[in-house]
DNA sequence: TCTATGATTCTATTATTCTGGAATTATGGA
DNA sequence: TCCATAATTCCAGAATAATAGAATCATAGA
């Protein structure tokens, strides 16, 4: 990922109305959302949230895809990894001891890999 | 951590000379570097180096220590971290099957933690 | 085809951020 | 005290982002 990529990515989330956004979208995951449903629950009009949906979108961090009327939203939880990769890529750059201690306070936030290697119920 | 204190985060590091100056502090842990050299190697004028050396120190993620005449600024490799957490977390939220992919495909950024644990050099 | 619904685009207004010249503050040395 | 250096603050102009009313576009159903 090229900086300005993330740079797009960081800005699309540095705002409190899109960070709400995609924290939805990512509770609402596989299944997605409809741009009217996201804009009935955050209370927004549905014109601006087009235009924060847009951004979003720009940045990689959510996809649309058309449903008869509506167009539904989708978090995408790869892009977010990959603007993770390219933050800790920076903190790495030559001092693996650096990184290392932030994986290992990333780990509690989630349950070993071997936990959930089953499907996905 | 709360919401407005990532997105005042992530708001410091989406913009390309902040992203810069981070990423030079990270490359000069745990020394550091004061303002001047900080301006001069981006090429920046200082007083504008200045405003976002400023906004980077707000949102947590770099610190300002006087040293004689110059001001020497460190990356906060901690608060990265805490940020990190804060989006993950919201990627998690119930859902440790996505969050577990996530983690799985950082590893290969760092080695195993168990080669570092001895003293960093 | 006509109508209603869901969503976006157009457009204008307001607010915020970025930038750098000039002035100011803080420190160390002569 | 006086000067030079390092850095910040003050300020204003330019650029960018956020917001929402009105108009437009796309689809489904009658």
């Amino acid at each position: 990922m090229e900086s300005v990529d993330a740079i797009l990515a960081l800005a699309a989330l540095s705002q409190a109305t899109r960070l709400d956004v995609f924290r939805l979208l990512v509770k609402h995951e596989p299944g997605g959302l409809p741009a009217g449903d996201i804009a009935k629950t955050l209370a927004v009009p549905a014109n601006t949230m087009s235009a924060h949906l847009a951004v979003l979108t720009r940045a990689g961090l959510v996809s649309p895809r058309r449903h008869g009327r509506s167009i539904v939203y989708r978090a995408d939880l790869d892009r977010l990894r990959t603007v993770m990769l390219f933050l800790l890529r920076d903190c790495c750059g030559g001092r693996p001891e650096i990184c290392s201690a932030l994986m290992a306070d990333l780990d509690p936030c989630c349950p070993s890999p071997a936990s959930v290697e089953g499907p996905i119920s």
